[in-house]
DNA sequence: GTGATTTGACCATT
DNA sequence: AATGGTCAAATCAC
C-alpha cells in the first residue's frame, strides 16, 4: 500500500468503499424482499447467497479502509524494515513447505530454532474487531497456530491464521475464546483483514451459523452495534432462539438489515465530510487500542470521531476477554 | 505422505 | 517480571 493519505488515494478509497457499500446495500435490499416473500423470486439469489455477498461486501470495505488507515500503514512500514529479514527468510523457505525440511532428526534443538524465533513482530496496529457468536465458523479457512491459557479466564484462547498466509500473504488472524458467562458462545477477535482471494469461498458460512445472531462488540478503530435490544437478545438467547426469532419476526430482522445498510450509507455520506478527521494521523496510530471512531448503527445512528474509550470502555477488561 | 493440531518454548510488550 | 502472541517440533488425522 503506497501513500494512502494522498488525495488521489483518498478518492480511490472512497470510490471503492462506496462501490462496496452500494453493492452490499443492494444485496441487503434483495435479502429484505426475499425474507418478506420467501417463496417468490425463485430465480433470484438465495438468502444464503445474499448474506454471503453482503458479508463479502463488508469484508472488502473493511479491507479498503484498513488499507488506508495510518496504523496499518505504519505496520506495513514495519514490515519493510524491521520485519524484512524475517519475511524474506519466511518467503524463501516459503510457507508450509518449509515445515519439516529442517527437522529430519538433528538440529531440532533450541539453537537452530532460536535463530528463527524472535523473528516476528507482534502486530499492534491492525484493525481488530470482535464478534460474539455461537459458532466459530465464518466461512474462511483458518489454521490454528496456538492456544494459550489466559489469566483470570476460565477458557483458553485459541489463535488462528488464514491458511493463505504463505501462498497469498494474507495477514488475517483471529482469536477465539469461549465466553465465561455463556460457554455456548464464542468471542472471536479478528485482527487484520483478508487479502487473499478466496474470501467467502465456502457457502457454508451461514449454513449452520446465523450471521445475524452474531454481533460486533468492539473494534479498535471501528465499532458497530446491532440495535441494543437485539444485542440483549443475542446475548441472552441461544442460537435456536435467535433463529426462531428471525423466522417468527422477519420484519424485525429485515429492519435491522436495512437499517444497517441505510445507516452505513448515510454515514458514508458523512464520511466524505469528515474525511480529514477519519484519516488524521492520530487515529489508529500506535494508540490503536483506543476506539477512535465508532460507527453506530443504533436507531440514532451517529458517527463519533473523537470518542476515546481508552480506560472507560473496558471491553478488554475482563467482561469478554 | 501430507496437512492440521497440540503444546512447550521463545519473545515483545507493558 | 508477568502476560499474551507466535513459533515450530511433535503428534494426530485422513
Amino acid at each position: 500500500m503506497g501513500v494512502p493519505n494522498r488525495p488521489e488515494n483518498l478518492s480511490t478509497t472512497r470510490t471503492k468503499v462506496i462501490k462496496e457499500l452500494v453493492e452490499g446495500q443492494d444485496y441487503a435490499t434483495q435479502l429484505k424482499s426475499l425474507l418478506h416473500r420467501p417463496t417468490e423470486d425463485l430465480e433470484s439469489l438465495s438468502a444464503e447467497e445474499l448474506v454471503s455477498k453482503i458479508l463479502r461486501s463488508f469484508s472488502e470495505t473493511l479491507s479498503v479502509l484498513s488499507a488506508c488507515e495510518p496504523g496499518e500503514l505504519s505496520q506495513s512500514q514495519a514490515v519493510s524494515h524491521a520485519d524484512s529479514h524475517c519475511d524474506v527468510r519466511r518467503s524463501e523457505d516459503s510457507g508450509e513447505s518449509r515445515k519439516r525440511s529442517e527437522d529430519s532428526g538433528e538440529s531440532r534443538k533450541r539453537l537452530a530454532a532460536k535463530d528463527r524465533r524472535g523473528c516476528y513482530k507482534r502486530r499492534k496496529t491492525s484493525y481488530t474487531w470482535a464478534i460474539v457468536s455461537h459458532t466459530t465458523d465464518d466461512g474462511h479457512a483458518w489454521r490454528k497456530y496456538g492456544q494459550k491459557e489466559i489469566l483470570n479466564a476460565k477458557y483458553p484462547r485459541s489463535y488462528f491464521r488464514c491458511t493463505r498466509k504463505y501462498d497469498q500473504g494474507c495477514r488475517a488472524t483471529k482469536q477465539i475464546q469461549r465466553m465465561e458467562d455463556d460457554p455456548q458462545m464464542f468471542q472471536t477477535t479478528y485482527i487484520g483483514h483478508h487479502t487473499c482471494r478466496d474470501i467467502l469461498k465456502a457457502p457454508q458460512i451461514i449454513t449452520d451459523s446465523d450471521p445475524w445472531g452474531t454481533f460486533l462488540v468492539n473494534s479498535d478503530t471501528m465499532m458497530m452495534n446491532i440495535p441494543a435490544g437485539k444485542q440483549d437478545r443475542a446475548l441472552n438467547s441461544s442460537t435456536t432462539t435467535i433463529k426462531q426469532e428471525s423466522l417468527e419476526s422477519p420484519s424485525d430482522l429485515t429492519d435491522s438489515i436495512s437499517s444497517l445498510g441505510t445507516n452505513l450509507w448515510s454515514e458514508l455520506k458523512t464520511f466524505e465530510l469528515l474525511e480529514p478527521a477519519i484519516l488524521s494521523p492520530k487515529m489508529g496510530s500506535d494508540n490503536g487500542d483506543a476506539v477512535a471512531t465508532m460507527y453506530s448503527c443504533t436507531d440514532t445512528c451517529s458517527l463519533n470521531l473523537d470518542l476515546d474509550f481508552e480506560g472507560d470502555f473496558d471491553f478488554d477488561g475482563g467482561e469478554f476477554l
